[in-house]
DNA sequence: CTGAAAGCGCTTACAG
DNA sequence: CTGAAAGCGCTTACAG
């Protein structure tokens, strides 16, 4: 198809003249506001075919009151989790119109509540925030932009929130462990003993159900949930241990798959061979876990769940009144555990 | 700060007259249009800090004619590489007032096809288009939007482009490779042979100034740039080298950390120490490439410079004719080959 | 350096 | 189910 460069973009007023119909008409069609014949459709559907028009968003969003952008805030788009997550979540506003805004708050508390409460450089429509420190008590909505949290919260109620049901998938962890047969459980993450119901509290009830103790020597917090951390964290662990005189643990629940893969390095430093001598588990499924040595098995979150329930409560959220269900809904998305070698025993 | 949820967002017109100048000169401060004297510009910014006025973007672009988003696509936001370069990306939009788009073609030659080729679902103001399977001779342009390319492309002179120096890049992977006593070096990775002047040719040519020879058998071309894929041709070339009465190789070169991950796992399969026996060296510098066992030395682009001069192109591109030389510039960012445990030998 | 006014391309009451 | 017209909030010649 050859385009001339220099004609005008085709808008609806020159669909309308072609078809035949007012541009209301058109309107109704592109945009599904009201029923039209379908003759008349099909009369607009062939005008659009043939001049190749498309809708002008900035017109229709000016139009609408709304700015068509909705803001994502991750702490780094580098880590594959929520890269992942915010592939999913662009597709799913895509669906409804909305462009994504991509921001960054680096992990850091201070991140998180700059995020939310500073003024943002543009209009939004909504925002999606993920959160690892903030708690959602903490979070004071300064204005009526819509809000959804995403990440590791404690119900409250307050604010619009979606995610899996981390204690749930923690417990699975932990039952998988006790089921390759650990006694001895560590676990390794920032936020430990923080909430009451996150996926470290889950491991923990999932280990005292197995019939196995939770050793206050073996629960690790770090400062950052990255890969250095966790080698950095589980050496101090076993050195710790030795010089105590108390044996290794012989499985390590890792709040993250880069946590874990630290942890792998540290354990193969100090001499222990994974899955033989330690299982390992970690968290996310990033694309790594199947490149590591040995694989990593891992909880798996439906991601493209979490992003469509989060840009729907936003949906639900436009124009609604600040006490709507949808500003305070709480939705959960399904998770999988996925075995791998890491814990795989005969 | 205190907000009644009800009262409208202040306007262009709200500001001015609070200012007690016309809308014009308001519009002059906030875009930096015109100049204004420097009374005016107080008085004016004043009343948008009194007001709280942001710009509508929607109603900004729309006067201006243009869409105020661009498109970027990448193989898939999950390869940290291509989040990082995203999330540049988005900075450097944002500078500009854009709004970035984001696309995934899946890292497939159809992918890539389709996103260069079909109609876009919106108007856009210009694309960014990372193609790892399309040669830039087989890209027509379709219409006057403005384009930049991303990748390993050979220079043609015909679309804009910007990558690194892949050339010399894995030039100085071999050197630094034959540097630390490595003889025969394995060249594992996707479009192998395919191109002159990409990161393959590069290592070629450092292995050949480094007096080095260049093993037909131990060119390993792959299907995709992943863990898996790296894992399984590493263990095929091993095990095909045992069967001729070969020896191993005693450095790897990989065109991505991620297949250097995979190459990792064949050779520690294998028996082979990393780096005593083998030095392995990537390329991308993934923030697993320091959680990996061991260490992962490898080569870093900027990415910050690569999304400059991306989105910098795009802008130069705007409204020029179709024989300007933004169309058709080709712009290098820096790398640095950061040495790890991978290459690390006495 | 500043003003008054037209226009960007849509949507949406309102009237039929 | 369809039309004619106002309006969304900006920018930009044009005139001063």
């Amino acid at each position: 198809m050859v385009k001339d460069r220099r004609s005008p973009r085709p808008r609806l007023t020159d669909v309308a003249e072609r078809a035949g119909v007012s541009m209301k008409t058109v309107s109704n069609v592109v945009g599904g506001y009201a029923p039209v014949s379908d003759r008349t459709r099909e009369k607009v559907l062939a005008a659009i075919a043939e001049t190749g028009y498309r809708p002008n968003l900035s017109a229709r969003n000016l139009a609408r009151g709304r700015s068509g952008t909705i803001l994502l805030a991750v702490p780094r788009l580098e880590l594959p989790y929520f890269a992942s997550l915010a592939g999913h979540i662009v597709t799913a506003a895509a669906t409804r119109g909305w462009t994504v805004l991509l921001h960054q708050t680096d992990g850091t508390a201070e991140g998180e509540r700059a995020v939310l409460e500073e003024e943002p450089s543009q209009r939004l429509d909504g925002m999606i925030v993920s959160t690892q420190h903030l708690r959602a008590v903490e979070v004071h909505r300064t204005d009526a932009v819509p809000l959804v949290l995403l990440g590791d919260l404690e119900p409250h109620g307050a604010i619009a929130h979606v995610g899996i049901d981390n204690w749930a998938a923690g417990r699975a962890a932990a039952v998988h462990l006790a089921g390759v047969g650990c006694r001895r459980v560590a676990m390794i993450g920032a936020g430990i003993g923080t909430t009451r119901r996150d996926r470290t509290a889950g491991v923990a009830a999932g280990l005292r159900e197995a019939g196995l103790p939770v050793l206050p020597e073996l629960l690790r917090p770090i400062a950052a949930n990255t890969g250095e951390e966790g080698e950095r964290v589980v050496t101090e662990m076993l050195a710790e241990l030795r010089a105590a005189g108390a044996p290794p643990p012989d499985g390590v629940f890792a709040v993250t798959d880069w946590v874990a893969m630290g942890a792998l390095r540290a354990l193969h430093r100090s001499g222990l061979a994974v899955p033989a001598d330690v299982a390992v588990i970690g968290f996310d499924d990033i694309p790594y876990a199947t490149s590591s040595l040995p694989t990593l098995s891992t909880i798996a979150a439906d991601r493209a769940c979490i992003a469509d329930h989060a840009v729907a409560l936003l949906e639900e959220q436009q124009g609604s009144a600040m006490d709507s269900p949808a500003r305070t809904a709480q939705r959960f998305a399904p998770f999988a555990l996925v075995p791998r070698e890491s814990t795989a025993r005969p």
